[in-house]
DNA sequence: TCGTCTTACACTTTTGAAAGGA
DNA sequence: ATCCTTTCAAAAGTGTAAGACG
């Protein structure tokens, strides 16, 4: 789900990188992200303790990414996000605004942004609520839209606020803008993935996968919920005319339509009896603002978002110095740097940008504790979670996880955590052992659905999950060696008690409409000072096909289990603990490569990079399966295990939720396809099957025909290297949304689906207990697919969504990693029925390479959003379903 | 008839070019 | 000639309302 699968390309050709095609294969089931948006279940996976974050510690350097303007969002999300989606296409509001810390500073990362299905649902505003009415859509290209900063240095990533607030949406399938095309009246999660760019064979390497459940939001044409319109009207910029003293307010413009009216009768009766006076009646009035308008301003206000806002302690995460590239890098190189600059400029231009939509700071809190729907379906048991929850889950979060996540890189951890499973949804069900609530949050929009009933505590706060990185494969890259020990990041700190405002940030893209960085405080991790390169994957892996447990990443429990929160505790800015605003999904290690690469399911996640030459992919250090041509990814996500233990230790089976980690789960199929290579997907996880020719034409991945839902592979797959970080608010409100019915299950899925708490303790056991068959075997029943509870590392209850337990035409591609189940409470996988919950689905982010560069993929061109003659990059977009999109 | 979507509209903000000055 | 600031117009981003579509 979360876990979003990069394959870099090793093998590059020489031309420009706007000349390179890229195709991103469409997860035909859902993503990661949505397990993480459908049952971001209560949990909240612990933070790591914050006496535990010590200087120097791997765990310290994890890229921790936080919600700028969660309040906001979370302002919107009590009430039920909406985004208009227009066929000439529609930005976000809020925007999606986040900072991250934890970056190497001198390596390269590219940010991504894309938006995923929650569920197979189809919304409905009803008796001023959201219900499902029925399945949902087909789903449509799957696109990514590219930080036009990306990509840039940790430096300036850290430096500076991330804003996507040039990313668009549309409704409009044929959309050739390259805008993100979504369903109408569906409900969806955003994802941002970091994806480090060392060098352009390393790009990929190193994936983070963050996830915000406040960010989720219903798809609409036109406003249905006239609050969600009121906050709109007072947070976004260019909606002030239409405030009640906006010159284009209801009473101007009946005012004006009244004038007109009277304008054109009076030009029918006398034309010159037409006074200039009458312009007056068009000047701004000073008008009393209703209250309930009032209510919702001082909801805007200034509060601090700090709370949310509170950074999770990173998880160490391997540093790379910056690699002279290698032959056939040179392309990217030059694009990365013409990017770069030109992006850089603009970043540079937006840095000092105020927040206009006054998000993080302006918005209140209170607002959002009481009536934040949750993003689960199933109203009982989000619904019952309140805010304050979600609170007190940060604390957690803060305070718990370090010490687990600060696992020692070792190989073998890698392996462990590449099977562990994205999400632990054996609660989602009734069954589950997570208290549930039957009320829905006051003020929420959503009826809660009947569902599973831990509650949902979203943390707010960005977790960084730290996937083990495969420390041979690292060790043995070429790149590994000068990598220089990760140098701490000055400006950012993050940990709970280690937060720091950090004066200097400032803004990237912001467009002006994010709030102020002032106001907003820079969490720093002093810990993160310094962290040992992480070890690199062998590119002369003796086996690419060798399972993931060796290159499977170890993608460790991104998830930090979340203690179970006090309701009534609400983070306070203060407070370290309670801030975090993302959770960091685990890469879910994927177990079936060929799975992924069928024709029917060319990519399920995400970009792929297929690598052009492999051997290029070998010198660089990503193995390249032989036969399958897929790359083994590295284990830059390998750190994390100490996670897991905490999260099965520390979490609550109340509070906490499992997030599903795993990043590029591929969807299993019985039968390979012709990309697959048979043993490419029984064994390594790390080493992904070259995707076979696909026929040229605009659109070669549109006209593949997506499995059957019921098709869909129980087992998710985990791409090794990436490691998924999802974010959620801990503060998570109940979901709003009414969850899916459970006709729809697939027996395998939800088999697979299910994921016991796992249990950390040993990092040995797990990596000991990842096999790559195991993995396969996503139909474990332990995990059922439709879980809501993060499989993760939360060891600790499962929240149960609801959501997840209906139907949903996607299936999860995400693996569970066995070595995960055995963690896992018991109680709870034996709670839920496997069969009733689908999986997960996982998209794996994945790029595909250039087929002109003599690859077997087809290329698509990576076309810059157009660019609007505005110095600043607008954005590029990846057209996942292989249509072109800049 | 209802639900949904499209389009035009007026307003605001953003952006970039041009002009002017140092 | 270069750099910086200011001004201005165009483009883009908003929600609304009316109408179209199925």
């Amino acid at each position: 789900m979360l876990g979003v699968e990069m394959y870099p390309s090793l093998a590059l050709g020489p031309q420009r990188l706007s000349d390179c095609y890229y195709r991103a294969h469409v997860p035909l089931y859902p993503t990661t992200c949505d397990m993480a948006a459908r049952g971001l279940p209560p949990r909240l996976l612990q933070p790591p303790p914050a006496s535990a974050e010590t200087p120097g510690t791997p765990q310290d350097n994890a890229p921790k990414m936080e919600l700028e303007n969660a309040s906001l969002w979370k302002q919107f999300s009590t009430v039920g996000t909406e985004m208009i989606v227009t066929k000439k296409g529609r930005r976000m509001f809020p925007q999606l605004r986040v900072k991250l810390s934890g970056l190497n500073p001198s390596l390269r990362y590219i940010l991504l942004l894309d938006i995923v299905p929650v569920d197979s649902s189809r919304y409905r505003f009803q008796d001023n609520s959201w219900q499902v009415v029925g399945g949902a859509e087909a789903r449509l290209p799957d696109r990514v839209f590219i930080h036009p900063d990306s990509p840039a240095t940790g430096e300036h990533w850290q430096n500076r606020t991330i804003s996507f607030h040039r990313a668009k949406l549309t409704n409009n399938t044929l959309d050739a803008q390259g805008y993100i095309i979504l369903h109408s009246l569906h409900r969806y999660q955003p994802r941002v993935h970091v994806i480090e760019a060392r060098d352009v064979l390393m790009w990929g390497r190193a994936q983070h996968s963050f996830i915000f459940p406040e960010t989720q939001f219903i798809t609409v044409t036109a406003y249905q919920n006239s609050k969600i319109t009121e906050l709109k009207i007072n947070s976004n910029p260019f909606a002030k005319g239409f405030r009640e003293n906006g010159m284009n307010c209801k009473k101007q413009r009946e005012a004006r339509l009244k004038r007109k009216i009277t304008s054109n009768q009076d030009e029918c009766l006398d034309i010159e009896s037409c006074d200039p006076c009458d312009s007056t009646e068009l000047l701004p009035q000073s008008v009393e603002i209703p209250s309930s308008a009032l209510s919702i301003i001082n909801t805007a206000l200034p509060i601090t978002d700090s709370g949310f806002h509170t950074e999770v302690p990173s998880l160490p995460d391997q540093t790379v110095s910056d690699q002279p590239l290698v032959l056939g890098q040179e392309f990217l190189t030059s694009e990365i740097s013409s990017m770069e600059s030109q992006q850089q400029t603009a970043s540079e231009n937006n840095v000092n940008d105020t927040l206009m939509d006054g998000s993080g700071q302006m918005m209140g809190l209170s607002g959002y504790t009481s009536t934040f729907p949750t993003p689960q379906l199933s109203s009982s048991s989000h619904a019952s979670v309140p805010l304050p929850q979600s609170s007190s889950i940060y604390s957690m979060v803060s305070s718990t996880q370090n010490s687990d996540l600060q696992l020692p890189q070792s190989s073998p951890s890698m392996s462990t955590y590449s099977s562990m499973p994205s999400s632990d949804f054996t609660g989602l069900n009734t069954a589950t052992t997570m208290p549930s609530s039957t009320t829905s949050p006051p003020g929420s929009s959503y009826p809660p659905i009947s569902h599973s009933s831990s509650p949902h505590l979203l943390p707010s706060s960005s977790y960084h999950s730290l996937l083990p990185t495969d420390q041979s494969q690292d060790n043995l890259s070429p790149h590994t060696p000068t990598n220089p020990p990760f140098q701490s990041i000055p400006t950012s700190s993050c940990q709970g008690s280690g937060l720091t405002i950090d004066p200097g940030q400032n803004q990237v893209d912001d467009g002006g409409l994010s709030s102020s960085n002032a106001t907003t405080p820079a969490v720093q991790n002093p810990s993160q000072t310094a962290f040992p390169f992480p070890p690199v994957q062998s590119s002369n892996d003796p086996d690419p096909t060798s399972p993931p447990c060796q290159s499977l990443p170890q993608s460790v429990l991104p998830f930090q289990p979340v203690p179970q929160c006090n309701p009534n505790q609400i983070p306070t800015p203060s407070d370290p603990n309670t801030t975090p605003t993302a959770f960091p999904f685990p890469p879910a290690a994927q177990s079936t490569p060929n799975t992924i690469m069928t024709p029917s399911n060319p990519n399920p996640m995400g970009f792929h990079f297929p690598p052009v030459q492999q051997n290029h992919s070998h010198n660089l250090g990503t193995p390249i399966h032989p036969t399958t041509g897929y790359f083994s990814l590295p284990s830059t996500n390998v750190i994390h295990q100490a996670p897991m233990q905490s999260v099965s230790n520390t979490m609550q089976p109340t509070t906490a939720y499992a997030v599903p980690s795993f990043p590029a789960s591929l969807p299993k199929h019985t039968t390979p396809g012709p990309f697959q290579n048979p043993a490419a997907t029984l064994t390594s996880h790390t080493s992904y099957p070259f995707p076979t020719p696909i026929p040229s034409g605009p659109h070669p991945l549109q006209s593949l025909t997506l499995p059957p839902s019921n098709s869909i592979h129980s087992v998710p797959a985990i791409p090794n290297t990436t490691q998924i970080q999802s974010t959620f608010s801990q503060s998570y409100p109940n979901p709003s949304f009414p969850h899916i019915p459970p006709q729809t299950a697939n027996p395998c899925q939800i088999t697979s689906q299910s994921f016991p708490p796992i249990q950390t303790s040993s990092t040995s056991q797990l990596l000991s207990q990842f096999n790559p068959q195991v993995t396969q075997a996503s139909t474990h029943p332990q995990f059922p697919s439709s879980s809501n509870a993060y499989p993760a590392v939360a060891p600790t209850e499962i929240g149960t969504f609801s959501q997840l337990s209906s139907a949903a035409p996607y299936l999860p591609d995400m693996v569970l990693h066995p070595s995960l189940l055995p963690s896992l409470d018991s109680s709870l996988s034996s709670s839920a029925p496997p069969s009733l919950y689908n999986p997960f689905p996982s998209y794996s982010l994945r790029l595909c390479q250039d087929p002109r560069s003599s690859l077997h993929l087809p290329l698509r061109h990576i076309y810059r959003q157009p660019q609007h003659a505005h110095a600043h990059g607008q954005g590029s977009y990846f057209d996942l379903s292989g249509r072109a999109v800049f």
